[in-house]
DNA sequence: CTGTTAGCGCATTCAT
DNA sequence: ATGAATGCGCTAACAG
């Protein structure tokens, strides 16, 4: 049965018949030591089961190794591959990271700031619901790097739904459709806005009508909610803000009897779905996990090198046509 | 701009006119000291902005409030509300999360305990991939809870798929297959031992013929790749190790003109995909979101309390029929 | 190359 | 009720 406290530093010095900075010196510049002492130290330390105590050393140097990566909602499907991508690439280089939920709460987003903030280096901010001023008094604290949300000075990564979002109104128009809406997302959302902006543009420059359905919570059942709305609009295509809303939308659109795409064109955003829903969903695709390994990355390199750079790294999106869109009623 | 160093215990002090003692104690046990002086200190602690620092209290009590929560894999969609779930709780008792995720390798959960190891007082390992004798090695050194993982003397949370299983069989049985295949999971998975041996027990009982076809990783890709095989078994019916995989049959089985479930009926287990997939897939429940929130409570509790009881909590589970089981062809 | 010394920021005896 | 002293485990000058 071992011990349920660890060897120390100590003990390992004591065991390999050194001191306790060249047991240091072994685990952090071995360089500095002769091989043959390092050889001893290390064989000491493994016999022992010898770890080095993160938070001692954290104490002393004043960096953890840690990071903090804050989401909206952990459950929603857009998360996970970028969180799993994230992950990865601070394993390689061997940051621990925090996961935060702020539940889509600006609040709870700021508390968990608060608690992560004695014992993190940097912070992952994903679709922040913070305002901006929150965001920069932040920044000025520690690093910080952003995912989808756009706030001068701090570096950021975008995944561009706009031009996605555009490819799919110009795909609905050479449909023959002529009036369409957009089914929103959460208020504090940068997605949202920019998705809702590039429709109405596109639209507008393609001479077609559009509706805008406000939605909070982007997910399934809010997706069933939104329906008679969307009916009562007379618009014979919808752009989701979500794949998940547009999933609920399909849902409840089947129990009602109406059609797709015959009597409606459905197109989600996202491509969380894959092709799994039916008929399978024309949507937009992401690109969040190559979002997760560069913004991680851009932090990495911002804790190494003391400086954060303005990066403004913006990862284009394309339409993704499956069975949901299909020609204008008439 | 505010400094980047935060300010500490010594700063208050002096900005309060007392010694770090006193000012240590305003913090942890403030009934040790005169209301005066309390409020003296909380007044200059606010004004400086001042919080404790979690590492350094961390160093010298020995406990950080961290727990590592451990997943195979953050994206398969069977972990996500679970983690959201272990999340909350984790966040009503005050203590950070860290998540790891293995990718299915014990080597990799192995070097992530070890990193987490210094800074976390406890660990939650979900569908752990080690060893029994790794576990317990582990447990030795501080607390575990796990879910889906049976060892004996380890608080654990057990999602008994095996109920949900039994009934599926029935279900089966009921609809006239006299032959079915169970297309597993990963080696290491408890859950996969539990569905298999439960097909089994409950097949033979009703003098059904099962065969079982290996699969190592659970995923969509994997469920395509064994179709042949399972076709090639001459079975009527198949159970998969989980949604995911399938997902990916039902994918391949469509793009090979074979009808389900007039041709083959199939029965997916987690249900983590609702009734999105076409046709909507029979699957077996899942409680992962209980679980989550009862292994964090009790992983909270051993903390708190110092002993961790022996409990075995086990929700079970049932079949969720939907429409990709049918009669068997003749 | 390696040992000695002095903290990192805080909690906790032990005094007073 | 409060102050002084010690140590948590480790790194980082500073010597030699």
């Amino acid at each position: 049965m071992p011990r349920r406290t660890r060897p120390t530093i100590n003990q390992v010095a004591e065991a390999a018949g050194v001191t306790k900075s060249s047991v240091s010196r072994a685990f952090t510049r071995p360089e500095m030591l002769s091989e043959e002492t390092v050889r001893k130290i290390s064989a000491a330390a493994e016999r022992l089961g010898y770890v080095p105590n993160r938070t001692a050393r954290a104490l002393s140097t004043g960096r953890h190794g840690n990071i903090a990566l804050i989401v909206p909602d952990v459950a929603n499907p857009f998360f996970p591959p970028l969180i799993r991508a994230a992950q990865s690439e601070a394993d390689r280089s061997d940051y621990c990271v925090f996961l935060g939920n702020s539940d889509e709460m600006p609040k709870q987003e700021d508390k968990l700031i608060g608690r992560f903030g004695g014992q993190v280096e940097g912070f992952l901010l994903v679709s922040s619901r913070l305002t901006d001023e929150q965001i920069v008094e932040h920044a000025a604290r520690r690093p910080v790097v952003l995912i989808n949300r756009d706030v001068e000075g701090i570096p950021r990564v975008l995944i561009d739904s706009a031009s996605g979002v555009t490819e799919a109104v110009e795909h609905l128009a050479s449909l023959g459709h002529k009036k369409l809406v957009y089914v929103g997302g959460p208020r504090g959302s940068w997605s949202n806005k920019q998705r809702r902006a590039a429709v109405r543009r596109s639209a507008r420059a393609l001479g077609l009508e559009v509706g805008v359905i406000a939605n909070e919570y982007p997910a399934f059942e809010a997706g069933r909610r939104v329906v008679p709305n969307v009916l009562a609009s007379g618009a014979t295509a919808v752009i989701a803000f979500d794949d998940l809303t547009a999933q609920g939308m399909l849902a409840e659109l089947l129990d009602r009897g109406v059609s797709v795409p015959e009597e409606l064109s459905v197109v989600g955003c996202d491509d969380v779905l894959g092709a799994t829903t039916y008929p399978s969903l024309t949507t937009v695709s992401n690109r969040s996990i190559e979002a997760g390994k560069t913004a991680l990355t851009l932090l990495v390199d911002a804790l190494e090198n003391q400086a954060a750079p303005d990066v403004r790294y913006v990862l284009n999106t394309n339409i993704v046509v499956r069975n949901t869109t299909g020609k204008a009623r008439t």
